[in-house]
RNA sequence: GGUGGUGUCGCCUAGUGGCCGAGGGCGCACGCCUCGAAAGCGUGUGAUGGGGCAACUCAUCCGUGGGUUCAAAUCCCACCACCACCGCCA
């Protein structure tokens, strides 16, 4: 959420974010507009309420003839006091329900544009030459009877499948690995629920409304969580967090679940995109002057884990115009995918500004003892997607694959085998 | 799932319609005292929003949301969480 009084003083920042989004600036003078509203009703009802409660000291002590026309007018104020006060709270809902879809203030240095105008930081490695037809990912995974895509569809429908045998342990593995990579560097390790109250989902950046990536349990009112960032993110809601507690560092585990609506006929072979896997997820709050470098922290992470399984890749600066919701900015680590010719999304870190901890009430007290909003950070450290980019950047020419040296001791093979 | 109980300021607690504009204790902060400390004594002690340059001031907040009333921590309804017991399942 946007903060009102920041608004208030400096409306032009919102709407330069708001065209370098791509969206319409127009909203700053809803905004404000309702804001002034808001205030004014406000204002009225606060100075009724305050004679209503005078009024009341006074019937309390009158008597007889004096009572009864104390108690007739104050009967006639009390109305008066329901109707200013409904008229206050319909405002505030008003401009409430306008601020929850105004998107997070982007950082001045991302890139503007969208989907298309992203800008490359820095490049990893050098694509791999074969001297053979590499084969893609699931190719791979059926020899090695690692992945099972067609009982997956039987069992759960499309984008559903199996990870068998070295597939499950190559999982398993690497997302240990993450999990000892974050522990290593302080994270405390979590592992999260993935069904949450609507508010929790509101409270990230979600729309639990119109996301139509969402997947809803109506019967129960609860919304499963697309990453665990959603759970993280909420479990300090409504607290005052102790300043020598800062800066909390968790890494989440858990399945993350997602529709995929809309993006029909995308990403169909294989398990690049799929409605349920795994992921560990780095989750920062910091005080908001240490959120850039934290920002720049949680990316060096993503860096050394890719390190780690030796594949090609290269940094982006994601346009503001694709930042989603809550980021400020955002960098995506894509490895590169010899059977597609390109580099796909294998992390994702984000700066949330205060964005998410002001929706969610998640504060810390500053050096004066006054409670101010942390931000909040959050960054991939491995998801079940690195399989597809260790598969084929590992391939040989008879099928198998070779495990990265990092990864070994976490899966327990140095090479995986076609099964016969 | 059922029955009963509980939910008040960081913690413990008082509070059964107007004296609650929430009292007391603990903790914490500051001061007095002391060579220093403890004890003792005194003062202060939350959040949110509005107004004000500020000291300050007004409103809201007693699990959450509704309702009754001129007036609600207090009465009524629903929900949530926790505890106990019963049932069911593993």
């Amino acid at each position: 959420m946007i903060d009102l009084r920041t608004l208030r003083e400096d409306p032009d920042r919102l709407r330069a974010s708001q065209r370098a989004r791509g969206e319409d600036d127009s909203v700053v003078d809803t905004l404000l507009a309702l804001d002034e509203r808001r205030r004014s009703a406000l204002t009225s009802f606060e100075a009724m309420r305050a004679e209503q409660k005078s009024m009341g000291k006074s019937v309390s002590k009158a008597q007889g003839e004096e009572k009864a026309a104390l108690l007739q007018r104050a009967k006639e104020l009390a109305s008066q006091v329901k109707s200013a006060e409904a008229e206050a709270e319909k405002l505030a809902g008003e401009l409430d329900e306008v601020l929850q879809t105004v998107p997070n203030i982007v950082e001045e240095a991302a890139p503007p544009g969208g989907e298309d105008d992203y800008v490359v930081l820095e490049t990893h490695g050098e694509p791999r030459v074969f001297d053979f037809e590499p084969k893609d990912h699931l190719e791979l995974g059926e020899r090695l009877d690692a992945i099972d895509m067609e009982r997956g569809a039987k069992v759960s429908g499309s984008r559903f499948f199996f990870l068998k045998g070295v597939g499950a342990r190559l999982q398993l593995g690497l997302l240990n690995m993450a999990m000892q990579h974050a522990i290593e560097r302080g994270f405390t390790p979590m592992i999260t629920p993935v069904l949450v109250k609507p508010e929790t989902m509101q409270g990230t950046g979600f729309h639990v409304a119109h996301d139509k990536e969402i997947y809803r349990l109506p019967d129960d009112d609860l919304y499963l969580v697309g990453t665990s960032e959603v759970s993280l993110a909420g479990y300090h809601a409504h607290e005052i967090i102790g300043g020598d507690e800062l800066p909390l560092r968790y890494a989440g585990w858990s399945s993350c679940f997602r529709r995929e609506a809309g993006s029909y006929g995308k990403d169909t072979r294989g398990i690049i995109r799929v409605h349920q896997f795994d992921k560990v997820e780095m989750f920062s709050y910091v005080r908001p002057e240490d959120a850039a470098a934290e920002h720049q922290r949680l990316l060096e992470y993503e860096k050394e884990m890719l390190a780690k399984i030796e594949v090609p890749y290269r940094i982006i600066d994601t346009a503001a115009g694709d930042l989603g919701m809550s980021a400020a900015r955002k960098f995506d680590c894509e490895a590169w995918i010899p059977t597609q010719g390109r580099y796909r999304e294998l992390t994702s870190t984000s700066n949330c500004t205060e964005f998410q901890a002001r929706r969610l009430a998640v504060r810390y007290r500053d050096k004066d003892g006054k409670p101010q909003h942390l931000a909040t950070l959050n960054g991939t450290l491995a998801t079940t997607r690195w399989i597809v980019a260790i598969l084929e950047n590992h391939q040989q020419a008879d099928g198998s694959v070779v495990v990265p040296a990092a990864l070994r001791p976490y899966v327990g093979l140095d090479v995986l085998e076609p099964a016969k």
